[in-house]
RNA sequence: GGCCCCUUCGUCUAGCGGUCUAGGACGCUGCCCUCUCACGGCAGAAACACGGGUUCGAGUCCCGUAGGGGUCACCA
């Protein structure tokens, strides 16, 4: 059967090293490669560095690293547009030489003078992927320039130039590039450019719906790092923003989103940025995580008080601890959050309290003490070290008879000395047999006094 | 302001003319679980911007209005 000859989709990444990558530009990046990944095509990365003032070669040293902790390939480059300036001026002779462009009054510079394409105006219709057919006349930008002179090339032709040389197919960015789209439109004609196809992804916006800044909180990738976001959370979550799955699953791996994504399926309307609702597809992706891995990534956040108290420890009990956290956060940083709110508290000291505080409900002083002092009398089975299993065993039977509010808040009370905490039996386990028998003791002396 | 894009719960979205008394998720509220907190389970409140068409029938198509956004460099 004459199966026709499926192109090769080549798209490309390109970056301007001007500053640090943020989510806009990682989404950018990532539909690019679950596109190019999807359909077996190839994704190019290039730095635009043709502004010599602004670019700075230490931002593609950080685009790079990030890319990479990301888990984002390419498949070739990184090229650096800086290095291929003779390319663009053979361009721009030839454009001139066909009468298609012309060199017109001094720059700014004071370098040379500066090159103009030869604007034939009307319009220019392209039919973008997501946003269907989009048309627009291209008289308003007049004789536009092309290049600070012919050996200072400006970002429309090098790009132009560029996804030719490159063999690119698809060109997948923000739409905040629709209407420089037309521009390349007619250099690319001018130099007798295949035509690409274009997508243009709608953007991510803050709360306040204007485009995602800084005073919108975290937007580079080291920022969301500092806060202890996973690199696939992140991945998926932006994959989220624009794009949906037919069945309203949310939760992947980077590739379940390479096999799922369609670009076909990308929304038109801008998206807000919920931090929300990025830390709730965070926790899933922690609570997927390997233990070991847990633990290595949480070990990073955790305060140097937490984390000597806990080198003190067994590491089974260490390993009660991590359980615990896992159940409680929903991203690293919150364990420092947590750490300041004084919710560890509990573990260096148990804290100042009321007496009364100590009584559960229609529970009173009496019972209180009894109770108390059982649990003291039970401890004694137990080892100096102990996981919360082996005490609620011993505990269960004798709270389930005489009132497990009754005996267990108590003995949560007398351990933490607060109104909320992780329950008795995790915290007797990780503060040990001796520790908690001091504390219960203490109890039973402020109730008796 | 010109040009361009966009408009379903607070937010991300499903919906591609009848199956929509509009579905899911985050958040929120309540209940359950439970010794507290967290986790988990269940339930609930919550949206088709407005006005005209087209059609037997519109969230879904067309046109306007309003609102929002983007872009108008010798930046990318």
């Amino acid at each position: 059967m004459a199966e026709e000859k499926k192109e090769k989709i080549v798209v490309r990444y390109p970056p301007s090293p001007t500053g640090p990558l943020h989510i806009g530009n990682i989404r950018t990046f990532l539909f690019n490669f679950l596109f190019a990944k999807k359909n077996e095509g190839k994704i190019i990365l290039r730095f635009e560095d043709t502004d010599k003032e602004r670019s700075d070669e230490k931002f593609a040293k950080i685009a790079l690293a990030d890319l990479k902790e990301l888990g984002l390939t390419y498949d070739e480059g990184p090229f650096y547009q800086s290095g291929r300036t003779d390319r663009y001026r053979e361009v721009i002779e030839e454009l001139i030489k066909e009468g298609k462009a012309y060199e017109a009054e001094e720059n700014a510079a004071k370098t040379g003078r500066v090159v103009r394409i030869k604007n034939p105006g009307g319009d220019i219709v392209f039919n973008d992927i997501i946003k269907g057919e989009i048309k627009i006349d291209v008289s308003q930008y007049g004789d536009f320039v092309i290049a600070r002179s012919k050996d200072d090339p400006l970002y429309h032709l090098t790009v132009v130039v560029d996804d030719f040389d490159f063999g690119v197919t698809h060109v997948i960015r923000g739409e905040d590039h629709i209407t420089s789209t037309p521009r390349q439109i007619l250099i690319a004609q001018a130099i007798e450019t295949p035509t690409l196809k274009y997508a243009h992804l709608p953007l991510i916006v803050g709360q306040d719906g204007k485009k995602l800044s800084k005073r919108h909180g975290a937007v580079t990738y080291e920022e969301f790092k500092k806060q202890g976001i996973l690199p696939e959370a992140l991945l998926n979550y932006l994959a989220l923003l624009g794009w949906s799955a037919k069945n309203d699953k949310e939760f992947f791996t980077l590739s379940e989103l390479i096999s799922e994504f369609d670009l076909e399926k990308v929304n038109n309307s801008p998206a807000k940025f919920d931090y929300e609702k990025l830390y709730a597809i965070n926790r899933q992706h922690l609570l997927k995580l390997s233990e070991d891995k847990f633990i290595l990534l949480l070990q990073e956040f955790l305060p140097e008080k937490l984390k000597s108290f806990l080198s003190l420890r067994p590491d089974f009990v260490q390993n009660v601890f991590y359980a615990e956290m896992r159940e409680r956060i929903s991203k690293f940083s919150d364990i420092s959050a947590m750490f300041e709110r004084g919710e560890f508290n509990f573990l260096f000291e148990a804290g100042e309290y009321e007496e009364g505080s100590l009584i559960w409900k229609k529970s009173d002083k009496e019972k209180t003490v009894e109770h108390l002092k059982k649990t003291l009398e039970l401890f004694e089975k137990l080892p100096d070290e102990f996981n919360p299993k082996e005490v609620k065993d011993i505990l269960w039977p004798y709270a389930q008879e005489h009132g497990a509010g009754d005996v267990l808040w108590p003995v949560r009370y007398a351990l933490t000395g607060a109104k909320r905490s992780p329950d008795p039996f995790t915290v007797a386990s990780l503060l040990g047999k001796k520790e908690s028998k001091e504390r219960i003791k203490k109890a039973l002396a402020k109730l008796e006094s």
